[in-house]
RNA sequence: GCCGAGAUAGCUCAGCUGGUAGAGCAGCUGAUUCGUAAUCAGCAGGUCGUCGGUUCGAAUCCGAUUCUCGGCUCCA
């Protein structure tokens, strides 16, 4: 078959042919020879276009494995989505469908509910669509034109956003007779498309607006190559693995009943030892970074919230007031206002500043009911909140302070990799707008002396001050939210808080407001998914577990055990009357760090059988030797 | 809160179009006394999330409600 004296970049047999076929020829094919098969756009100034549109020579062409290029095959695979539903489902309504980080996904309207077999009959239309290889052909039309075309077709979302649109000229890409508004670029054609999987169907209100109708949405993802799609299944594999719900009832660290309510935490034994470790940990390490800890009541006057700004703007998360004997109470959805009665329970002097109060505090704020999702987001949770009241010359080292002791206490958990977020004024705030960019300024400068990397996040600042974010990246890359550290200089305004100067004056302080781990129940849940369960010898409730061969063995095996826990080692011995097998199997499962067996040869020796937690045999040994072994291991915190 | 799905033994789940429940694991008892991921046998265990309705009869159908899951939105 030969090609058109003219041919395209993107012309079909050519593209997908391997680079044998087209090593040498006409100055036209060495032109095109320069393109990679595997090229789903080119990059120009502009952005990304199409591959066959014209290229400069050094035209750079981009494939899956860059970022934009992944966006744009996926992107082009939502489009077959959507033709095969149309396909399959004629009437129905498309809204939007672009890609994501990780797939992309569709919002459909129609009365229509699509279950899980439907999946798998759009999958099977799509495998024809991209077997037929259909060019995906660009049109660029005149607006009206387009909205006439939508409005034909009964496309009225489509038609919505074209109204929006101010440019006169718009793209419509076509592929197989299906036809979408679309800015591309895309695919060159359908059969590029090499894998991909249909996820899962959930709500959507249109433009996330829950005023708006709620629509269908299709979750799904594409690769390049099988083995890049299987490669992602298993990674969604194991994160159900690691799931902490999962987890957290397997090893028994926590649960939520129905019966106490939702969003809200109990605490087993196991869950509750491994809290109290962390926060053993973090008051040894506030005490030694100079805050002060307090204590402070769940619950406070009305007035008091209202008095902070907390009840104009932050009501929508708080709870309904209670009457206390003709009063209104109201629980408490943060802590600070306690911390600025407490320093304002004396005259403060500038040679008392800074002043860092911290508390393990519990806070309750409402969430709605569907967005609670096990120790990640629930209605009651215990902040690591510190407040620190600076002089205004203070503030820059007090920030530089606080960022080095966050990364401290992250990096002892095992985060090591971190997203930084700035965030600036959002639309409902308090205070003057110098007041605010003076504190962004401080913020932000605290940052590039250290050298880290950050985004800018405009308008997601709290209602009382600018911030900095730290999401901590987990072992298998994802992002979560824990760390937060604020500059207020409002509620010193509000409260009227002061100290004296070296000028005998009165000055104002400046707030800071920082939590590290953020919520010890989130920052718990993401620890349990972060080390699959299997936490380190410091975290683990139980360190060591004595396994005996025979009964014989038991009253060897509690000595053991006994001698170990006056170590300060958390050990359990299992004298059931099991196989060896079986124990061992029981402990794995437990994710224990060590197990023990201890049988005839090491009565009479005296000593220990060690296996690590993965299987390692490290041998016989003394109970003395593994005991000294075990508690380095939890002294470095490893 | 909204859309969809779900809730059956301590856990994981089966139970077709209505005829009042079943498995594996865990638990208990007994046998076995065993060397690194499941020894064998027996026993016990559920008013099928809750409330109401339809029906001669409801785990099953209908309604309400609570909770869970996947999202939307929001956030520590």
């Amino acid at each position: 078959m030969g090609r058109e004296p003219k041919a395209s970049f993107a012309d079909d047999a050519f593209l997908m042919s391997g680079p044998e076929q087209r090593d040498s020829g006409s100055r036209e094919e060495k032109v095109l020879a320069r393109i990679p098969r595997d090229a789903v756009a080119v990059r120009t100034g502009g952005g990304l276009v199409d591959v066959n549109d014209d290229a400069p020579a050094d035209a750079e062409f981009v494939t899956f494995s860059d970022p934009e290029g992944r966006h744009v095959y996926r992107h082009s695979v939502s489009h077959v989505m959507a033709h095969a539903i149309s396909d399959l489902f004629p009437g129905v309504k498309f809204a939007i469908g672009p890609a994501t980080d990780d797939g992309f996904y569709y919002d459909i309207d129609t009365e229509n509910r699509f279950t899980p077999e439907d999946l798998a009959k759009i999958e099977k239309r799509m495998q024809q669509i991209v077997k037929a290889g259909n060019r995906f052909k660009r049109r660029d039309i005149p607006r009206e034109e387009a909205i006439r075309i939508f409005e034909e077709k009964g496309e009225s979302y489509k038609t919505e956003l074209l109204n929006e649109m101010t440019d006169q000229t718009v793209s419509i890409y076509e592929e197989g007779g299906f036809m979408d508004l679309c800015r591309g670029p895309h695919l060159p054609h359908t059969g590029r498309i090499r894998a991909f999987k249909l996820l899962s169907i959930a709500g959507a209100y249109w433009r996330g607006d829950e005023k708006n109708k709620m629509l269908q949405r299709i979750y799904g993802t594409a690769f390049d190559d099988k083995e890049g799609l299987s490669a992602y299944l298993e990674f969604l594999e194991e994160v159900k693995r690691r799931d902490h719900r999962r987890l957290g009832k397997e090893l028994d660290l926590f649960s939520i009943s129905e019966e106490t309510g939702a969003g809200l935490v109990l605490w087993h034994p196991k869950g509750a030892l491994i809290r109290r470790v962390m926060e053993d940990f973090w008051r040894q390490e506030h005490e030694k970074s100079d805050y002060q800890i307090l204590f402070t009541p769940h619950m406070a006057r009305l007035d008091l919230w209202k008095k902070s700004g907390h009840w104009d703007f932050y009501r929508e998360n708080m709870y309904a007031p209670m009457d206390v004997e003709g009063q209104d109470f109201e629980i408490k959805p943060m802590n600070c206002p306690f911390h600025i009665s407490v320093y304002k329970s004396h005259m403060r002097s500038y040679r008392d500043l800074p002043i860092r109060y911290c508390e393990l505090g519990t806070v309750y704020r409402f969430e709605r009911s569907g967005v609670l999702h096990g120790l990640l987001r629930v209605r009651g949770f215990t902040q690591d909140d510190a407040h620190i009241f600076c002089r205004p010359d203070q503030i820059g080292e007090e920030i530089l302070k606080v960022l080095d002791f966050t990364l401290f206490i992250l990096k002892t958990f095992g985060f090591t990799q971190y997203n930084i977020y700035l965030s600036t004024r959002p639309e409902k705030y308090v205070g003057e707008v110098d007041r605010w960019d003076a504190a962004t300024e401080a913020l932000e400068n605290a940052l590039k002396h250290k050298g880290l990397d950050y985004e800018i996040d405009p308008g997601e600042g709290v209602f009382y001050g600018p911030k900095i974010d730290i999401k901590v990246k987990d072992s298998l890359g994802r992002a979560w939210q824990c760390s937060t550290i604020q500059v207020d200089f409002n509620l010193p305004d509000r409260f009227d808080i002061e100290f004296q100067g070296s000028d005998g004056a009165r000055h104002r302080p400046i707030m800071v407001h920082r939590a590290l781990m953020g919520s010890l129940e989130r920052f718990f849940g993401v620890l349990v998914e972060h080390y699959a369960g299997a936490f380190p010898v410091w975290l683990s409730p139980v360190q060591v577990r004595v396994m005996t061969i025979a009964e014989r063995h038991s009253v060897y095996a509690e000595e053991v055990k006994q001698t170990l826990r006056e170590m300060g080692i958390r050990a359990e011995a299992d004298t059931d009357n099991e196989k060896i097998g079986y124990k061992v199997r029981q402990g794995t499962l437990q994710k224990i760090p060590y197990l023990l067996t201890v049988g005839d040869s090491e009565l009479e020796k005296k000593t220990v059988n060690v296996r690590k937690r993965g299987g390692q045999n490290l041998g016989e040994m003394t109970i003395g030797e593994f005991g000294a072994m075990v508690c380095r291991e939890m002294d470095s915190r490893t």
